[in-house]
DNA sequence: TAGATTGTTAATCGATTAACAATC
DNA sequence: TAGATTGTTAATCGATTAACAATC
């Protein structure tokens, strides 16, 4: 239960609870185990209960987990028991399907501005969102203290995108473009890849 | 160089791997190295080798490894020297935004049909795929003997047509839905969940 | 109380890395 | 040849799992 600095591995999985809490709490449940959960997920029930001991002990012997409380504490621990700003860069097709997805909005992440180079589209609105020229994007970003940009762009310009958000002090990237980026080792990027996880699945077909 | 399964973990780099050879061909390099290419990917070159090593040996002591024959070797270990069909179920905004993405068919994933169970939808046409009623689905997967499916519905019927994909034959799924799908052990998911990444990033934000 | 399930320890398992002989 | 880099082994590191005392 002391602050050992946290494996990434276990807070990359608080999100698949905080999901699988979700929908239990939709089905009207009340209370859950380790194992339940981790049957639901494919995961060990011991691996659940460690994981959880990182940050403190949320069960009851005997009972289990309450469920509405869990959720709390892991969204709590996973900082999003917030609303958090993101801008969006790049409004090709890929970045449209972004902007109009419902399930950022839901889950507290809110696109607050929209960024393209091509100035047809400047100006444009988007959900209410106006697209605005790449050149407010220090403003943008230093005005609103944004720390999270979602990146949608052409894979030939997605590094010079983010050298940019970097400079504009974002800390967190989402990365939609197929290309492995390089940022200071303080700055968190995630990648997007539907294509990489086909070639992930076919190497076991036929 | 035994066929001594291959752990996962070193299936799921591969992809990683093969985008990165695929830029440097692109900007004109013919030769690399495990540490050239490991520094672009942050990954240790002797993990680069390691990998390798489960498959064959692809360099040469001294130079490195030529770009476009390693790429033509890892495309052919991972299955994807060779056009793939695809089924979409689900035609919402996400479907729409999958079904127009060009990135899938640039990769020889091919989506030969969408399904949906609105029948408002079905008869309409995207980007020449007509849509049709999911009642259709199985004689689509066997005649044209497809092998991957794209879940792109909401969460609450995800399972229940996973369940409809494996009966059909599916072998791999690519799930959109925010939920973590149980199938036969032998059926392959993938997940592709953006505010998971996001949450995931919060953690280390203020 | 008896049954269930937690949180935690220790053992196991697997993945990463450092080092180096082989060789282009 | 001298320099560079591979493929592979062995050592290290870290993550998962089994087991169980504690306790609701």
């Amino acid at each position: 239960m002391a602050t050992t600095e946290v494996p990434d591995i276990v807070i990359g999985r608080l999100p698949i609870y905080l999901r699988a809490l979700s929908l239990l709490h939709q089905e009207g449940y009340e209370f859950t185990s380790s194992q339940e959960l981790g049957q639901r997920l494919g995961i060990g029930s011991a691996q659940i209960r460690k994981d959880l001991s990182f940050f403190g002990e949320f069960g009851k012997q005997g009972t289990g987990y309450e469920i509405k409380y869990l959720q709390d504490q892991i969204s709590k621990i996973l900082h999003v028991d917030r609303d958090w700003p993101v801008v969006l860069v790049g409004l090709g097709d890929l970045g449209q399907a972004i902007a109009n997805y419902a399930g950022f909005a839901s889950k507290r992440f809110h696109i607050e501005a929209i960024f393209d180079s091509d100035l047809v589209k400047v100006g444009q609105s988007v959900k209410g969102t106006i697209v605005q020229d790449i050149k407010n994007l220090s403003d943008v970003i230093s005005n609103q203290k944004i720390q999270i940009a979602i990146i949608a762009t052409p894979a030939v310009v997605a590094q010079e995108v983010a050298d940019k958000l970097v400079e504009c002090g974002i800390r967190a990237i989402l990365n939609y473009a197929p290309i492995t980026l390089t940022v200071p080792e303080d700055v968190h990027v995630q990648y997007i890849d539907p294509v990489m996880h086909l070639q992930r699945m076919t190497y076991y077909l036929i």
